[in-house]
DNA sequence: CCGAGGTAATCAGTACACTGACTATCTGAA
DNA sequence: TTCAGATAGTCAGTGTACTGATTACCTCGG
């Protein structure tokens, strides 16, 4: 059994993809706040008042990750957390004065990193790239619990070029 | 500030789309072998004799996860660890018959999973996808090393579309 | 032959990411 | 009203993935 090239294969692809924003992030946004930190920070910042549960679903983490990562953001006073006085169960989460600071300057920085990580690609690229990104990840996801909304697949930007559309046939064979 | 909407970032697609694949591996491939296992099992099931270093940079770990991922597949009796008796700081790797068994089981069903997991495109937009996958991987990875060969980034099967190539300008602004 | 510098591996510490088990709390139906 | 089921959160365990420090070993110049 000859070995297998794992660069024609997209989840090793993926890892590797991964690791490479992880090393850009440290050197262009911040070494203090993770991107995961960073998506609950800014989820927060759009909608203050939201549960644990809430907020990883919206960055797409599980309920023990997202515990992490919030015990993590409240150690550092970006966020608060307190228990919600109607349903003892929730703890509702408020980005802090200094969160939303925080969040104000990175956000910029974020802006700068995704132009630095698709530079390699050319404008018509990059929109392609976003796409075809999205419809993979959303096509799992909707595996996972397969009775929600899919939220329009073909999401808005659409002026790429890679309208080949219609085909497909997952077939496991 | 506004909240940025995360699903236009490169980099929250990237962790998501790692997320649907680990979760698609362990439901088609296996639950006893992760993917980075794999990958270390199909290089030295290319190649024996390998160090752990050499297995590492192939596969795109460090030296302390590439160390963790061997412990574990020593540990399952799936690879081979023995001193070089030539150059006693190095450890000489190799897989075992129940390695090779393995690795040959899996390997049918990773074709497969790719299929399934690069179903929602069409053939076009495959070989698209991780081309830019690759383009966007390998630019970064050139950064952490800047003296290595990137070993021809327009690599091999290019009869994609997306090939208005030739642009860029990373200009951080 | 000896020590300085380089290299392979390990170790400690941090941070996602997931599963499965468990606790506390709420809600609705009998 | 009471308790069965659902829900939010925690906890334990496993597995990447990284940095920085340390250890063991090799090599080569003097």
């Amino acid at each position: 059994m000859p070995a297998l090239d794992l660069s024609t294969h997209p989840g090793h692809l993926a890892r590797r993809l991964q690791q490479a924003h992880t090393l850009l992030w440290n050197t262009v946004v911040s070494e203090e706040v993770t991107s995961p930190q960073f998506a609950v920070l800014n989820t927060l910042a759009g909608q203050d008042g939201l549960d644990q549960r809430t907020v990883g679903e919206r960055v797409g983490l599980d309920r023990s990750t997202i515990a992490e990562v919030i015990r993590r953001l409240v150690d550092r006073r970006l966020v608060d957390k307190v228990r919600d006085p109607k349903d003892g169960r929730r703890s509702v989460l408020r980005v802090t004065e200094e969160g939303e600071q925080l969040h104000r300057k990175l956000s910029g920085r974020t802006v700068r990193m995704n132009q630095i990580f698709l530079a390699p690609l050319g404008p018509q690229e990059r929109s392609t790239f976003l796409e075809l990104l999205r419809r993979v990840s959303d096509a799992t996801e909707a595996l996972r619990n397969p009775g929600a909304p899919v939220a329009d697949v073909r999401g808005g930007q659409g002026q790429d070029q890679a309208q080949s559309v219609g085909h497909a046939a997952a077939s496991s064979r």
